[in-house]
RNA sequence: GGCCCCGUGGUCAAGCGGCCUAAGACACCGCCCUUUCACGGCGGUAACCCGGGUUCGAGUCCCGGCGGGGUCACCA
């Protein structure tokens, strides 16, 4: 049998981490097994319609590299993909279960039912609903019906024994069914509820297997009942772990470390972000860490989710993202980085091919470019206590002399390139005898004030330019006195 | 609170009864390389939640406790 999965995301306008990752995951899986994988909006959500909220989730998913096989845009032969073009269908459905005595027609009111709700809750209780509608006669139900009495339809759950089921990364799954509620399936306004929808939308479109989180868990028996009283296969369930934030908090939106939006506006590369999600719960069973997506789909295995929850360690998505970074194309990095450079260097005309080229590799988030750039626009406030490395051998004293020497030397020269530099003020020190850690630690330090850059002395003085290098030179040698 | 799930270093994790005096990765700390930082190389600190069983033998199986999470809507 074909395998097909789904992805059922909520049009919020935004994509939470753990929804990208749940949907790499089905995608995944029906990739792995020559399947499909269908995308499903769900947007029953009357009330919020966010302008452009599809789009978000077609940019994300295929940017991502996840294209689905059925969905809203592309079609497919279980269509309408969109929950919202499909109001219609779900009330014959329930009105069937009705026939079958699987479900009931109830009239209680909302207000009825908090009413008896707060009750419970005072007397310490759990609220359940108690099937008071059941017992409604046949007449009685029509006279209501007739008279335009505004209905719910509930499911009637069995109130003994247990309902249990069998979850591909849980396993044997077992609930009492006394704590079972008859849950509405159908609502006032004739609307279905996200859970009836849901299967039998999953029901129509075939979907084989139901990769979703974990909190999902124990409405599962309830979703089997309605499988089982329609008589249809009842499909597999994998139900994946929480995305952590820290041990007792999930990645929430408050954070602003919950989207994937806000990581790719940072400058998080997607590759890195994709692979890195792969690995919160999952493991390819060896050592491996890196994988392009084909590579996932070839290492995929649902045997090897965990069930543990993970956290989302931003450090170590850091750490790949730096490492990506490191081996993307050069030019695709100046392209990305640009943007960045020009938040501190638009308009001075510096060469951006040698500082990426000199960035790339020390790049681990995009957002970081700025600061780590900021004192080749203007020279930073420094404390002289900088000129001082033990190693180097030197400290302010060493700075002057050192500095005073290699002065004439710059000024000199006029060919101004990097290979120049190095070669003229490497020769006068040699000549001068002196060790060229004393020389140029402190020459780089006078000329960007700060300890640590991106390269050395001559890549700073090649990128400054020869007025600039000079200008902040002369300075160093007033500031030392 | 009832029910359900989970519990190996700070984090991700391997482990599926003996190969564990417990891999690997991130982070952290040293050292090396380097004109700085980074990269890279080498090394180090650090864990089986607790208590009972079962077994010749338990991180691995069972029970209980504790801890964490989830779920108890005419929300999705």
């Amino acid at each position: 049998m074909e395998v097909r999965t789904r992805f059922a995301p909520s049009p919020t306008g935004f994509m939470h981490l753990g929804g990208v990752r749940t949907a790499l995951y089905a995608y995944l899986f029906a990739r792995k097994h020559g399947g499909k994988f269908i995308l499903r909006i769900e947007d029953t959500d009357q009330e919020r319609f966010v302008e452009g909220a599809t789009e978000v989730i077609y940019d994300t998913l295929r940017g991502c590299g996840m294209d689905w096989d059925e969905g809203p845009d592309v079609g497919g032969d279980y269509g309408p993909y969109v929950q919202s073009d499909r109001k219609h269908m779900y009330l014959p459905y329930a009105k069937e279960l009705v026939e079958k005595g699987a479900a009931y027609y109830c009239f209680c009111t909302k207000e009825e039912l908090d009413e008896r709700r707060a009750a419970a809750e005072a007397r310490g209780e759990v609220f359940k609903y108690d099937k008071h509608c059941l017992n409604l006669s046949k007449e009685e139900i029509q006279a209501k019906l007739d008279a335009g009495t505004p209905y719910v339809i509930r499911l009637n759950c069995p109130t003994e024994g247990e309902s249990a089921y069998d979850d591909e990364v849980f396993g044997h799954i077992a609930f009492p069914n006394s704590d079972l509620d008859d849950m509405v399936l159908i609502k006032a306004d004739s609307m279905p509820t996200y859970n009836f929808a849901n299967v039998i939308d999953d029901h129509l479109m075939g979907i084989t297997h139901v990769l979703r989180g974990m909190e999902y868990l124990s409405s599962t028996p309830k979703y089997n009942l309605l499988y089982k009283a329609f008589g249809w296969e009842i499909p597999k369930y994998v139900h994946l772990t929480t995305v952590m934030r820290d041990a007792q908090h999930k990645l929430s939106k408050r954070d602003g470390d919950a989207y994937y939006s806000d990581f790719i506006s940072k400058g998080y590369l997607k590759e890195a972000l994709i692979n890195y999600l792969a690995l919160v719960g999952w493991n390819p069973g060896d050592d491996r860490e890196f994988f392009t997506m084909e590579e996932l789909i070839e290492a995929f295995d649902i045997k090897r989710l965990n069930t543990s929850p993970g956290i989302f360690d931003v450090t170590k998505l850091t750490w790949m993202n730096a490492q990506y970074i490191a081996k993307m194309d050069f030019e695709d990095y100046l392209r990305m980085a640009t943007p960045w450079f020009d938040q501190v260097l638009a308009g001075k005309g510096m060469d951006y091919r040698r500082l990426a080229e000199l960035m790339q590799g020390r790049t681990e988030v995009f957002n970081r470019i700025p600061d780590m750039i900021s004192f080749l626009a203007e020279m930073p406030e420094y404390d002289l206590s900088l000129y001082f490395h033990k190693k180097m051998k030197c400290d302010e004293t060493v700075a002057k002399e050192n500095l005073t020497l290699m002065l004439p030397v710059i000024e000199g020269i006029q060919d101004w390139t990097e290979q120049n530099l190095h070669d003229t003020v490497m020769a006068a020190i040699a000549e001068s005898g002196k060790k060229n850690g004393a020389v140029l630690w402190p020459l780089r330090i006078a000329i960007s004030g700060l300890a640590n850059t991106p390269g050395g002395a001559f890549e700073i003085m090649y990128l400054l330019g020869r007025d600039e290098t000079l200008r902040r030179l002369h300075a160093a040698m007033e500031k030392l006195g």
